[in-house]
Formats: structure tokens, C-alpha cells, sequence
DNA sequence: AAGGCGGTCAACCGCCGGGAT
DNA sequence: CATCCCGGCGGTTGACCGCCT
């Protein structure tokens, strides 16, 4: 039960728009901006409801928005990107400018998620399937664990990691291969940097407040340096993202990866968290030096082009 | 020609968080 | 502090279209 709905439902039109529609609800943000929505269909001569008005706009009547077919690199970023977050359409719309968290999350449910598919990649954790398979093989005779999921020398480890986040181009690629050593050292960089930057009070947050199965332990026992640092205590949003990115991005891509796990959903707390810790995170900045720094996405290929993924 | 089928995408729905009161 | 309202978000639906049989 949620809360009621925002409109008189008997009095409101619902379905595709009209060009009048669009018109009066174009007059009317024109001259009066955008903002107070509930009372833009009554101010604007339209029989909608406030939401739906707001779509319309922000979807589709919205100054600079792109209606023509995705670009390569725009294919790239997405991918990348939700690899990075999951399906965080906003925050993924925010790094293409004139796309619409709709026309993203259709463009991936339509055609991305297939392409990647049958490039033999799960389109929600970015691994090879054939590796997938292979891990939920050996989930399925593993024996429980004997130590506690946080005791460091740790000899319960998976079969298979799950993946780093600068793993996504190999994944696409579906040519899965390690890092090379000076792509390595270039992620620990950004990860010092972004680490120094630490305010005086960080935020006491702990990866291990997150971990609730199986999953988050083995996402925890994948986690690099950086992430040790989120477990230590020491937390700093934008380091933490840093881990997520470099180390940690294994509890995103986990994130809804299973038939309702606690640990995805305990990833998910933890992005949740890392993306509530202010406004000023930086997440987007994060994001966008991450992905300017070839660095990070420098595999044996460079384009989606080449990984063969091309319409 | 017509019906079935799958793909696409605009739009809706319900939930959530934050600000205002 | 509690409640209400609004905007935003992600998931889902359904209309439309083109292709195939």
C-alpha cells in the first residue's frame, strides 16, 4: 500500500500525447519554467496529472534531448557505466548529455543487454556466462565456511572473483584477462589520491556493516587494498567509490544478480550509502575522471567497435 | 491478406527521500 | 518530531509497428 495517487484518476487523461498536448505544456514551461508540476496541468489547460506532465517534458519536450540512435561511444559508456552502478539510470543519463534515464534504461533493456548476451556476457554482472556457470557450480559444493568472513588469511575464496570494474572492457570483449601491472599501479593512484582528500571526520562506514551471505564475503574476500581501507573504518566517500571502482565494484555488478540474496542487497545498501554520504560526493566527478583516464578501460581493445559488439 | 509474434519505446505505477510546515 | 507534499527514480506495462508464416 502505497500512498495515494497524485491525481484524480476519473478526471485525468492518460495515454499518449497529443501534439496539442505537447504544445500547451511546451507554452507553458517556456514562459513559466519548470518546478511545481502538480499544478502545471491546470495551470497549462491540461487534463493530466502533474507526474505524467513532468515525463512528458523531462522525456521527450525538454530542451537540447537527442532523439537520434546511440553512438558507439555512447553504447561504451553505458556499458561501462553499468558495470560501474547497476541500473542507476539517472546517474548513468547524467554522463550523456541529452539522453533521459528512460531512453537509457529502454536503449539497455532493448538492445544492450541482448548484444552483450550474445557476446556470452551476462548483462547484469559483466562476466562470461560460461564463468558464471562455473561459479554457481562451485557454490553449489562448496562446503559453508570456517572462519569468519573477515578473517584475513582468508583460504575461502571462490572459484572465480567477482569482477573488477576495469575488467568491464575484457568482459565486453568476452576475452577476460588480468590488468596489466601499470594499470594496476595507475588505480592505486587514483585510489592515494582520492584517498588523501579524506575529510577530518570521515563517515564511519563499514563494508562489513553491508556483508549478510555468501556473496558479499565473496565480494569482500576479492577486494583490494583500497577497499581494506572501507573495512578499516576509515572511510571517505569518494575513496570509498575508488573502491568500489577499483576493488569493490563486485558488490555492485552483484547487485541483482541473484533471486533476492542479502548480500546484493547489502551491495546495494553499501552503494546506497556511498551515494548518500552528501551532496558533495562527487560521485559524478568521480565517474568522469575515471572514465577521461584511458587507463582504466585500456585493454586489448580499445572500442566496442573492435570488441565486435558493433550493430 | 491475415494472423501471430517479437521488438521498441512512450507512458504509467508505486516507492522513496527530502523539504516544508 | 511528525506529517504532508512533491519531485525523482526504477520497474513494468501496453500500444504500435514491422516481419514472418
Amino acid at each position: 500500500m502505497g500512498r495515494p495517487p497524485c491525481c484524480d484518476k476519473a478526471n485525468v487523461k492518460k495515454g499518449p500525447w497529443t501534439p496539442e498536448e505537447d504544445a500547451k505544456l511546451l507554452a507553458y514551461t517556456s514562459t513559466h519554467g519548470t518546478g511545481n508540476w502538480t499544478n502545471v496541468p491546470q495551470r497549462a489547460g491540461l487534463k493530466r496529472c502533474g507526474k505524467s506532465c513532468r515525463l512528458r517534458y523531462t522525456n521527450y519536450l525538454r530542451p537540447n534531448l537527442k532523439h537520434e540512435n546511440f553512438t558507439q561511444e555512447e553504447e561504451d559508456l553505458i556499458v561501462t557505466l553499468h558495470a560501474m552502478l547497476g541500473s542507476r539510470w539517472s546517474l548513468i543519463a547524467n554522463q550523456l548529455p541529452g539522453r533521459t534515464d528512460n531512453d537509457v534504461k529502454n536503449y539497455w533493456n532493448t538492445k544492450l543487454s541482448k548484444k552483450l548476451r550474445q557476446r556470452g556476457i551476462d548483462p547484469i554482472t559483466h562476466r562470461p556466462i560460461a564463468d558464471l556457470m562455473n561459479s554457481i557450480g562451485a557454490l553449489a559444493i562448496r562446503p559453508p565456511p570456517q572462519q569468519p568472513p573477515h578473517a584475513s588469511s582468508s583460504s575461502y575464496l571462490p572459484a572465480t572473483a567477482l569482477p573488477l570494474v576495469h575488467d568491464v572492457k575484457y568482459h565486453a570483449s568476452g576475452i577476460l584477462q588480468p590488468p596489466l601491472p601499470h594499470q594496476h599501479q595507475q588505480q592505486q593512484a587514483v585510489i592515494a589520491r582520492v584517498d588523501a582528500d579524506a575529510p577530518a571526520s570521515p563517515v564511519e562506514l563499514k563494508w562489513s556493516d553491508f556483508l549478510a551471505d555468501d556473496a558479499a564475503v565473496v565480494a569482500a574476500a576479492a577486494a583490494s587494498e583500497a577497499q581494506q581501507q572501507v573495512l578499516s573504518g576509515q572511510y571517505h566517500h569518494e575513496a570509498a567509490a575508488a573502491a568500489n571502482v577499483v576493488g569493490g565494484s563486485s558488490g555492485i555488478l552483484a547487485a541483482g544478480s541473484s533471486s533476492g540474496g542479502g548480500g546484493d542487497d547489502g551491495a546495494a545498501a553499501f552503494i546506497d550509502a556511498i551515494l548518500d554520504c552528501g551532496k558533495e560526493t562527487g560521485v559524478d566527478q568521480l565517474i568522469a575522471e575515471l572514465l577521461a583516464d584511458p587507463a582504466y578501460y585500456a585493454g586489448s581493445c580499445s572500442s566496442s567497435s573492435e570488441m565486435g559488439w558493433g550493430c
